[in-house]
DNA sequence: TTTTGAGTTGTTCGA
DNA sequence: GTCGAACAACTCAAA
């Protein structure tokens, strides 16, 4: 039997992960391969925190292969240069992979696909990579929903929890054709290396997503529903990157999360707080599969009009955690540090580039692209427009969010705002979220002077928030 | 086709 | 401090 390439991309696990388990189960040799795709059209580079995690995954995608006599190979190139290559080396029959949704990694697929069976191979893929793939929720009228609670209570009528696919055991392995060094991809930082705060705060690889999922399974999950909007509390499940990379399946989460719903239990528990996440990620992945153009454009062109501002010294400031907010400033610190950002201080922060400073929400939407180890084009586009007003399901505009009144509710105790913008952490709880307005004698007694220890705010909220409200005006009667 | 109820995550104001 | 109403209209989804 000829061999079958089990093509790797966002689904880099090997417990249930339907090519891989195909293909084992097919008894051919098994060639697992990766390929570093910068050149299909389309398709975007990976930021920088990306980079540092896909080095991380695949370093332990390929020890745990190498535990079934598999040798990972990695390539790099244009997918449909790539794959057909690998087929004539190894003399493979048939590739293998789980589907990708984004529009320009389907058009790049649709092309592998054409070449290799134009060359008499045989393709085989397979859904792993969302609850349900795009397509496949829809309204009564054939539609995509476009609101998000429909779509979750019409999700939960039509999922169907698919059998876990037990890690294979023992597949023969394929030809060792060439394969490069995972550090020659350069996916590290070296000079200079940014990235001690990610190591500090990571580790990658379907052995780690697993214990963060049973840990959390075990410790977290019953207070998810209280607990994931507190920024200063361990509430969040930290899945985010583990998923995007596919070191673990949302059906695999569903699996360990639904037996711990109470069915008469009142209002909604941890666990079906958790599950619904999980829908907002597939809601994200349907409305980028159904409009290809909101990676870039307005979902809803209305806002093609609004005025938003040209200002690189504000998003500077915004980006660099020093805006005089401390929730926001803590936020973005946070990001810049460890790679990732508390859901709750996105929103604030995303609300305050967008609303209280007016710079388009692609800036900010470039700047997560960059700094998330959990970067994932279609929630970025989708919850970046969602804040910003100009997505599906988006908040009304005059929900602007006043990061004074959200730390105070969300911060109480300062906890969170004390790690991130440490010198201000002196301040009492009472002046901590808006320094300016503290007194001067209880800025000295703290150790601060503003504007020399910490900036005064670069806008006023109340003059930023009027604004916001006459652009969005000015947007609906031009 | 028309109608109806509802829409993740908020803020401000005045009683 | 706490509560309810107003904020503005519009679009969506289902009956």
């Amino acid at each position: 039997m000829t061999p079958v390439v089990v093509w790797f991309r966002r689904d880099l696990r090997l417990h249930d992960n339907p090519a891989l388990a195909a293909a084992a189960k097919s008894g051919r040799p098994v060639v697992p391969l990766f390929v570093l795709d910068e050149e299909s059209r389309g398709v975007r580079s990976l930021g920088g925190a990306s980079r540092w995690w896909l080095h991380q995954s695949l370093r332990a995608l390929a020890g745990d292969l190498v535990g079934l006599g598999l040798s990972l190979r990695l390539r790099r190139g244009s997918a449909s240069e790539v794959l057909p290559e690998v087929v004539r080396e190894t003399g493979a029959g048939r590739v293998a992979w789980n589907r990708c949704y984004e529009p320009a990694s389907v058009a790049r697929d649709t092309k592998v696909e054409t070449k290799l069976r134009a060359a008499g191979v045989e393709v085989e893929s397979y859904a792993a990579s969302l609850l349900m793939e795009p397509g496949k929720v829809l309204t009564g009228q054939k539609a995509p929903y476009k609101v998000f609670t429909p779509f979750w209570k019409r999700l939960r009528e039509l999922y169907r929890m698919p059998a876990p696919h037990p890690a294979p055991r023992e597949p023969a392995p394929g030809p060792a054709v060439a394969s490069d060094r995972l550090d020659d991809w350069g996916l590290q930082p070296t000079a200079p290396d940014w990235a001690g705060g990610l190591r500090e705060t990571w580790e990658g690889g379907e052995a780690a997503a697993r214990r963060r999922l049973a840990d959390f399974m075990a410790d977290g999950v019953e207070r998810y529903g209280i607990d994931r909007d507190r920024p200063d509390l361990p509430g969040s499940s930290r899945l985010s990157p583990h998923l995007h990379w596919g070191e673990i399946g949302p059906h695999q989460v569903w699996r360990a999360a639904a037996p711990l719903i109470e069915a008469d239990a009142p209002g909604e528990s941890g666990p079906e707080a958790l599950l619904r996440e999980l829908a907002w990620r597939d809601f994200s992945h349907h409305l980028l599969a159904d409009s290809p153009h909101m990676e870039t454009d307005n979902w809803r062109t209305a806002f093609d009009r609004f005025p938003w501002r040209d200002d690189p010294k504000a998003l500077a400031a915004w980006q660099e955690g020093r805006t005089g907010y401390p929730i926001v400033d803590a936020g973005m610190r946070e990001l810049w540090h460890t790679g990732w950002m508390h859901n709750r201080v996105r929103m604030i922060a995303a609300s305050f580039l967008t609303k209280d400073l007016l710079v388009h929400w692609r800036h900010g939407e470039r700047w997560f692209w960059d700094t998330l180890v959990d970067a994932d084009l279609a929630n970025n586009v989708a919850n970046w427009q969602w804040v910003a007003g100009s997505g599906a399901d988006a908040q009304p505009f005059f929900r602007i969010f006043n990061p004074v009144r959200q730390a105070a509710k969300f911060d109480p105790a300062g906890a969170y705002v004390r790690r991130w913008v440490p010198e201000i952490a002196h301040l009492p709880d009472r002046w901590l979220h808006q320094p300016w307005e503290a007194p001067l004698n209880v800025l000295s007694e703290a150790g601060i002077e503003l504007g020399r220890d910490y900036p005064p705010p670069i806008v006023d909220h109340a003059a930023a928030r009027h604004r916001a409200l006459q652009a969005y005006e000015k947007m609906r009667r031009p």
